[in-house]
RNA sequence: GCGUCCGUAGCUCAAUUGGAUAGAGCAUCGGUCUUCGGAACCGAGGGUUGCAGGUUCAAGUCCUGCCGGGCGUACCA
């Protein structure tokens, strides 16, 4: 028997009391009834059309409407001649809500199909996801060997505040397709080995300052070199691309601009020679390479994200030319040589052909990205490679699959299986409207941005929330206590810096993850910043009153969660928040199926929000007997999966704030 | 030129991929404040979803045309 819709389809159990959702069910119900209004010949519907119409299920878009909805008695109707109306209530009569949902009664409106949850069934959930350590989420039983290939910065040239794209939706959603089940390999594909790094030689060569490197460079001080060597990043860009407006404005390099005018095609020749294995600049290669690296581990430690590997571009070097002779002699591939460049021409004439080597003989960010699929599918043999970049690299990823399902990328049979997805992102558009260019110098720099939002917080911390005295006293005059809101929990010093570094760094990421991943968005540092609102401290902040509630009554949490006796959900907040509580899975599923972390920030805020709504309707702590512990089992779980959540996004958590 | 993505409240963004009365935050205005933490809660105002047609039970979403914009378009990544 096969189920349909979301991963009922991949055979999960459907009930929710053992980590299946409420959605699966509704949708098993669905399908079962569609099943039978085919065999009663009121409507043929074929087997493989059911899963489509299964997935017409949803939660609602109002609450008065009950908990979910199916829709597909409208689309079916015309199928059977009948009008919509009636047609639902076909479905109606064979639908069957055992003991999880009160029986449909009715269609509403053109031939809406509603449920709802039965109280003692969402009362009996919340207790089996009070009892289990997933919170009421199994994991998906066909886990998949998942590689997310994010972050990828290049190295030596300094990041901005548009690199935290990709890396904090890439390691967002390595955290929820591992929890999912999904066996998950995280790459960091770094940028060591392009042409950035030959401005870099180019620059160290003619323009480097002495004053910062006297005798060994090596000696010196990682941010010292790393500084210097993005100086000259920024100095000889402006120098090769030698922009009239541009050299206006910096007139050291005006002048070298004006002495070497050539600055561009030598670039490209350092370049070439560092590929081709000249020594000298191997040397320097090889001598700056560990000082890139350890800042970039220091940037990306600081954002708590890590990496199973991060095998750069320069891993993949000595395999490149390997790669165009195969793919030159593959006849499938036909690679060819074209103006002097090899090139696939996946389009035929007339469109641009693939490029694997440029005229000068170097290889390009294709052949290496060719390479690395290939040394991928060799030794991790993935189901799916989900590339987490840029939407501008759309027609480069749509190239690069095309010819890897042609070539076969070392295993011919294998690949067909394997999904390749460009998880693009849009780009970060400055207040003007216009994109952050990479190449200009004067971005927002990627640790200004964190440093401020931290800052922000601190302040945050000791911002008086009562209106301001009478007497005009300063609100932040840099006391750490004394003029704490009353009601917060004192902190020291060292727990304050703590508090303010998770809730900085959370308002950053989340201020990036809960926009659609696919548009563009105007970078603007207060909204970045903010912490009122739809922001990842509005879901701290819950959890901060989550555990103020379990520290001030001296509640053994452990026993709580051991506890047989059952909930009640009499208030309309304990029943909404109880709901809310059991679509974690749901949520979780839903980022998986288009990569949409957005999906479960959305989610989290619905959920914090039904908490607070609780939180400030119902006391918990001063409620009495049975109504009391299951008031306080539904802020353990919130706590718990509020926390959960958040750790999914990358996001921390604190007990005070 | 061709390709592609976009245009939603004063601002910044959502919208379960064709579903019910297009929702949030910020900003504005009003209320909650002797009860577990006010980074909170409750409420109000604010919209011809760029324009014009079309498809159907149903369109911000799909199709056509126009207006305006982003990005890409052979040897950067």
């Amino acid at each position: 028997m096969t189920a349909a819709g979301g991963d009922a389809g991949r055979g999960l159990v459907h009930d929710p009391l053992r980590g299946g959702t409420f959605r699966d069910a509704v949708r098993g119900m669905f399908q079962a009834a569609l099943e039978r209004l085919s065999a009663d010949g009121v409507v043929r519907i074929a087997a493989e059309d059911l899963p489509g119409l299964v997935d017409q299920v949803r939660e609602t878009a109002d609450p008065k409407f009950g908990d979910y909805s199916g829709t597909m008695a409208m689309a079916l109707a015309k199928r059977a001649g009948l009008k919509p109306r009636d047609m639902a209530i076909e479905i109606i009569r064979r639908l069957d809500g055992g003991d999880l949902f009160e029986p449909p009664t009715e269609p509403v409106g053109p031939g809406f199909i509603n449920l709802r949850v039965r109280e003692d069934a969402l009362a009996r959930a919340v207790v089996a996801a009070l009892h289990d350590p997933r919170m009421g989420v199994a994991p998906v039983a066909e886990p998949e060997t998942v590689v997310i290939d994010f972050g990828g910065p290049n190295v030596a040239k300094p990041m901005h505040v548009g690199h935290i794209r990709s890396t904090v939706i890439g390691d967002a959603l390595a955290r929820i397709l591992r929890f999912r089940g999904h066996r998950v390999i995280t790459d960091n594909h770094l940028g060591d080995w392009g042409t950035q790094f030959g401005m870099i030689l180019w620059g160290w060569k003619h323009c480097r300052d002495d004053s910062r490197f006297t005798a060994d460079p090596s000696a010196k001080p990682t941010a010292e070199l790393t500084a210097e060597l993005a100086r000259l990043y920024r100095l000889v860009r402006k120098v090769a691309d030698a922009k009239p407006e541009e050299l206006a404005r910096d007139p050291e390099a005006a002048a070298l601009a004006a002495r070497y005018p050539d600055t561009g095609r030598e670039v490209l020749a350092e370049t070439a020679k560092l590929h081709e294995g000249d020594p000298e600049n191997r040397a320097l290669w090889e001598q700056f390479m560990p000082f890139c690296r350890a800042e970039i581990d220091r940037i990306f430690s600081r954002l708590h994200v890590s990496f199973d590997h991060a095998l750069g571009e320069s891993f993949y070097q000595p395999m490149l030319a390997g790669v165009v002779a195969e793919l030159m002699a593959d006849p499938a591939v036909g690679a060819r040589e074209s103006r002097g460049a090899i090139g696939i021409f996946l389009g035929g004439e007339d469109a641009p052909p693939f490029l694997i080597r440029k005229a000068d003989g170097a290889f390009l960010y294709s052949t290496t990205d060719l390479a690395t699929l290939k040394w991928r599918m060799e030794h991790w043999k993935p189901d799916r490679i989900l590339y987490v970049v840029d939407s501008r690299q759309g027609p480069h990823f749509e190239q690069l699959f095309a010819t890897a399902k042609l070539w076969g990328c070392g295993d011919r049979h294998r690949i067909d299986g394997v999904e390749l997805v460009h998880v693009a992102f849009g780009t970060v558009l400055g207040e003007d409207g216009k994109p952050f260019k990479t190449r200009a110098g004067d971005t927002v720099g990627l640790e200004a941005l964190l440093d401020e939002g931290v800052e922000r917080a601190g302040r945050m911390q000791h911002a008086g929330d009562k209106p301001q005295p009478a007497d005009g006293r300063p609100q932040h005059d840099g006391d750490t206590t004394q003029h704490a809101a009353e009601g917060r929990p004192a902190m020291d010093a060292a727990e304050q810096r703590h508090v303010a570094e998770i809730v900085g760094m959370g308002a950053i990421k989340y201020a990036d993850l809960s926009q659609n991943r696919t548009t563009d968005y105007v970078f603007s540092f207060d909204k970045m910043l903010q912490l009122t609102g739809n922001t990842a401290a509005y879901m701290q902040y819950a959890v901060a009153r989550v555990e103020g509630i379990f520290s001030k009554g001296g509640i053994d949490r452990a026993a709580l969660r051991q506890s047989t006796q059952g909930v009640s959900l009499s208030t309309p907040q304990e029943r909404a928040l109880a709901l809310e509580l059991m679509r974690f899975g749901e949520a979780l599923e839903d980022v998986e199926i288009d990569y949409r972390p957005n999906v479960l920030t959305a989610w989290l805020y619905e959920l914090a929000g039904c908490y607070s709504s609780f939180y400030d309707a119902l006391p918990v702590l001063k409620a009495e007997g049975a109504e009391r512990d299951s008031r306080l089992a539904l802020c353990d779980l919130t706590g718990r999966i509020l926390r959960e959540g958040l750790e999914l996004l990358g996001i921390g958590t604190v007990e005070k704030m």
